[in-house]
DNA sequence: CTAATTTGGTGAACAGTGTTCACTTTCTGA
DNA sequence: TCAGAAAGTGAACACTGTTCACCAAATTAG
């Protein structure tokens, strides 16, 4: 049999990808609308009318088939950061974007979030020289280098206080846009918890959460004017 | 049967509480070291020498059981972030100390951490208005308190900006506090992530992160200074 | 073209889960 | 003392992910 399925495929091969994607277009549709709780093998099954076991023949377990729908969500996420990035408009403005979107992005499918996220280390894992190369390779890590990108940008602007460490930065960064992302999903109504009537929209908060994001990063002269600055 | 258990307890009901504590002993213990996927039923009677469905007659369900867990946790994170708030520091001190408390509490316990916010809401929930009420006498919404609270004592100092909405900025403070949390107990090695072969300790990169947050709440003017302000 | 072999698919079974229910034992309150 | 409530039990139900022997169909080899 041929190594490669890309170039020449074999009426077997494409029948194999066909199936393979049935499942997780089934898999994808089940997930999105009640999440890794609803999601079953034997639901999965009776949804393509295959039976149980013959998905094993297509993945090796349940959790392989949900690192693939986790796999591709973050792929969308880095392209979504990745376009605002190098999009064609000012730094503060695509500064400000880049937490939006990954919220927004992560608003749009809360499950798959959810999922990426949820495997909890008890113990802490020794450290590993190799964790930066694996990381830096994946979709994660990847839109994790347009963040460190960004406040870089932004030194240089003059706009972000150029003391502060780009990686550490980013990573800041990245946790509070994450932790907006994971109170939104998880909590009820985030957003409309106020003690006044007139609760303030989603979207209104994720701006006012991303500028506040925006301004921990301005360096102390920049930060008396908070307008959008020319880029390039 | 009297009503009140605190007062005049009957030999029946301390036995029972003393069972009903066995149990949340038990859960604790395991649900502590090997979280939500480790703590069965049957584990958990096996533990207490017990049947399984001894179990039902002190709790309704393993969520219901759960819960407590969880209540027990926001309890202490409570207490801890509420002494912080009080102490005898500088403003600018007990500010970032409230979400390196934060963080330090959740990491403590991992999988009690990630339990209480492992309900996914799959579709947006209707605002109510009771949502603050109940919101604001849960010890969640006590402890988000505490740094509405801050927040304002801040701006009445003069260090953080008076434009700022307490109940939004306090939010926010929570979502970026919530997301390092997050991001530590659910990535392997979260804050050795660096290119470079020295890593950053992770309560260096908590103090990074909560002055991160801090600086995204100063005044324009107050920027200028980092420095501890005296307080009141 | 036939024979051997791999591949795709199936149903039954295993070990585990939360939960319920009829049942017995124990304890308690009058 | 005795009825009734409470505590505890084992078996069962309906699930779950996963495996394995088995069968048929398609593919490959001779």
């Amino acid at each position: 049999m041929p190594d490669d399925l890309s170039l020449e495929a074999t009426p077997a091969e494409r029948r194999r990808l066909k199936v393979r994607g049935a499942i997780i277009e089934a898999a994808e549709r089940v997930f999105a609308t009640e999440g890794e709780a609803g999601l079953s093998i034997r639901r999965l099954a009776e949804e393509i009318d295959y039976s149980p076991s013959a998905i094993y023949k297509y993945f090796g377990s349940k959790e392989e088939l949900i690192d693939e729908l986790k796999e591709v969500f973050f792929e969308r996420l880095l392209s979504r950061v990745g376009k605002i990035s190098c999009a064609d408009a000012p730094f503060s403005e695509r500064g400000r974007a880049c937490v939006t979107t990954y919220i927004v992005t992560a608003l749009e499918r809360p499950h798959h979030y959810a999922a990426a996220f949820s495997n909890v280390q008890g113990a802490p894992v020794p450290v590993q020289t190799k964790d930066w190369e694996a990381f830096s390779k994946s979709y994660k890590g990847r839109a994790f280098g347009v963040l460190v990108n960004m406040v870089r940008e932004g030194q240089s602007l003059g706009v972000f206080d150029p003391e502060l460490d780009p990686y550490l930065s980013a990573k800041s960064v990245w946790a509070a846009s994450h932790g907006l992302a994971q109170l939104m999903t998880h909590l009820p109504h985030f957003p409309a918890l106020l003690p006044t009537d007139q609760p303030v929209s989603a979207s209104a908060f994720i701006a006012f959460h991303a500028d506040l994001v925006f301004r921990g990063l301005q360096s102390p002269a920049e930060a008396l004017h908070t307008d959008s600055t020319p880029e390039d």
